[in-house]
DNA sequence: ATCAGCACCTGTTGGC
DNA sequence: TGCCAACAGGTGCTGA
């Protein structure tokens, strides 16, 4: 599911709705574990009153006194929900209890998704590269590339260069940038390395606005869709006219991920 | 240093 | 209608 749009969006929604609370209760699935790789045990955040909610790259950080930190990964189908109403949630891996009686809910269909708690920087410790918004990153693109052989992509993809872009968002930002996904990122020109960042943060930045591309699984932390799918361009969109030339759009598989793209604008 | 392949899970969809 | 394979927004491991 949750690429940087759909993160984002649960991160900024949850921060007025978590700051100043205090958690009083974790309750987590075991089998197979929710909870894995933390420095610290879960119950360290019992007790503890919640600063700040935040992203960073694909993760949602929840912020503690002292450093501590929890940091909530949903993979592909996993939904982080805020009070959602009485009753079981289905498909629950971890409740959070909050001293003003909400609930954190996070549930989770196919069990990948992941949480762990742990103290200091969130970046280092969770190994993830620079954020696509960052400033800095204009200057530094053209050393992160050069001389990898790697396609586009997948280099795209790969949380430890840019943290945050996923399958959709790679495919829809090469296609604004008119670069096709399986180009050897280390042979992008300098315009075409320009063009990806700018496309880049254009589609991700809209994509925030529109909430999100709930393509399947995502909600927000109210439970509600997004809308953004309705204006993805190349994405699910194979054998359908591309939207500026009428090319049909291609699927291809790259990096074991199906990946979209217009073989006329794309070069 | 890469990278294909598979593993982790469950649900939905499309073809025959 | 029924069955089965393919596929799904992500990552991490293994072995070539």
């Amino acid at each position: 599911m949750p690429e940087l749009p759909e993160v984002e969006t649960i991160a900024r929604d949850l921060a007025p709705l978590l700051r100043g609370r205090r958690v009083v209760s974790v309750h987590a699935a075991r089998q197979p574990p929710v909870f894995v790789g933390g420095s610290l045990a879960p119950r360290t955040i019992v007790g503890r009153r919640i600063r700040d909610v935040s992203r960073t790259g694909k993760f949602i950080i929840v912020e503690f006194d002292e450093e501590v930190r929890l940091a909530v990964h949903l993979r592909m189908t996993g939904n982080l929900l805020f009070n959602p109403p009485a009753g079981p949630v289905r498909y629950t891996r971890a409740t959070f209890g909050l001293d003003n009686g909400a609930r954190l809910v996070f549930a989770d269909v196919r069990k990948f998704g992941r949480m762990r708690v742990f103290r200091g920087d969130a970046r280092a410790t969770l190994g993830v590269g620079i954020d696509p918004f960052a400033p800095e990153l204009d200057a530094r693109l053209a050393e992160l590339v050069r001389g990898r052989r790697t396609p586009v992509k997948s280099w795209l993809l790969d949380q430890r260069h840019i943290a945050g872009v996923g399958n959709i968002y790679a495919c829809e930002a090469l296609y604004y940038a008119g670069v096709r996904p399986k180009k050897r990122v280390g042979k992008l020109s300098l315009r075409e390395r320009a063009m990806l960042l700018t496309a880049l943060r254009r589609v991700l930045h809209k994509a925030i606005r529109h909430r999100g591309s709930s393509v399947d699984d995502y909600v927000d932390a109210e439970g509600k869709a997004g809308r953004f799918q309705n204006s993805l361009a190349v994405y699910g969109r194979a054998g359908m006219p591309c939207r500026r030339c009428g090319t049909l759009i291609r699927r291809i598989v790259l990096a074991q991920r199906g990946t979209f793209y217009c073989p006329t604008c794309q070069v």
